[in-house]
Formats: structure tokens, C-alpha cells, sequence
DNA sequence: CATGACCGTGATACTAATACCGGTATAAGA
DNA sequence: TCTTATACCGGTATTAGTATCACGGTCATG
């Protein structure tokens, strides 16, 4: 094995990412922040949906930067503290 | 064309975000840092170097951590506020 | 009903990130 | 000298991110 396969701490970080990229996002539309934040809507409701677990981070900085969000913060809500919040 | 190929934007903006990294690091070495932040040694070295010009959001997020930086301030620093700076 | 504008999902295509291996070079220490 | 540690690079293998296309669903408006 040489690239390791997300294991399902990072998908589950991909699913926190998402949500709240959506949270942000308010009642804009999908299209319409993602044609904004430079990428396309495709793959916005991908990461927001948690199918794109590990995106790229100038994908995120563009995102964030589009809905007024802090990158730190964003990394600390995606922290995932204890993984038994996982299994619960 | 599927994936847009990397534009030659992308690219110098990669080396911008290695240059901070690498100046971030300090004298400590590229292995201990890597290993810390939960990625191998070659992938931080490929990262600094500019060859992996968009690295993913976590592996960006843990590397701050790790070196003590502030996710918006590496996003400011790659910003490239005006393209003519590269052909200057 | 028809049309258009969204959202959502799946398939497909292509590039890039990540990791492992081997080789090379340099510097410090036994 | 030999060993060790570090750094750099090339190649290789595998997974994942991103974009386009196609289809179906919903809702508003003509």
C-alpha cells in the first residue's frame, strides 16, 4: 500500500467540514458560492456532503473567504477531540 | 480536460506556502516535524519545495499547528494579490 | 402543461497528493 | 574509514480531488 485510504476519522472530519460549510453558506445557493469561491458547484456539494472528505486548502481558504469564515476556526471545529464521539 | 492542470498561478503560490513552512520550521528537521504532523517526511519535503503546490486542508492545518501558525495568516501570505508580481 | 432554475446523485475522465523505494551528497561522530 | 543522520531527487504505486456529463426530482412561473 503506498497511499494510505482515508481511514473513517477523516471521512467523519469531512462530514463536520461539510456541515459547516453549509451552516455558512445560509440560504445562498450551491451554484452560486462555488462559481463565487472559484470552483465548481459539482464539487462544493461534494465537500459538503462529505464525499470530498480531504479537500485541497486553497479550496477551503476561497470557501471560507467567500462565506466570512476563519480558517482556524474552521480546523478547530473539524478537531474531532475525542474520537468516541464517533461510535456514539 | 477534466481536471484542470495546475496553472502556472497555482504553482507559485505552492512555492510561496513552502517558503512559509520552510521558514516556519526553523532548524528543526524536516523528518521530526513531518512525523509530528502525521505525514512523511517526503510528502512535508514536496510541499516545501513547491512539487505538491495544493496540499490537502488537513495536512496545511496540522502542519500549522505543529510549527505554531495561524491558518489565515498562511492564506494572506499565499493571497498573491496581484498576478504581475510573477512576471516582475 | 411547458419551461426554466435550482438541488442531488451517479458515472466517467483526468490530474494531483501521498507514500514507499532506491540512489546520491554532505556533515558529524566513533 | 565507517557509520549515522539528514536532505534532495527520481521513479513508482495507489487513492483522492476536481470537472464534465447525464439523469431525475422539486418548485416557481409562463
Amino acid at each position: 500500500m503506498v497511499r494510505t485510504p482515508l481511514t473513517p476519522l477523516e471521512r467523519a472530519r469531512g462530514l463536520q467540514l461539510g456541515a459547516l460549510l453549509r451552516g455558512a453558506r445560509g440560504e445562498r445557493s450551491i451554484g452560486h458560492v462555488a462559481i463565487a469561491a472559484g470552483l465548481s458547484p459539482e464539487t462544493l456539494r461534494k465537500i459538503e456532503t462529505g464525499r470530498a472528505p480531504t479537500p485541497a486548502f486553497f479550496t477551503i481558504a476561497a470557501l471560507a473567504l467567500e462565506l466570512g469564515l476563519s480558517l482556524d476556526e474552521v480546523a478547530a471545529v473539524c478537531a474531532l477531540p475525542d474520537p468516541d464521539a464517533l461510535s456514539a
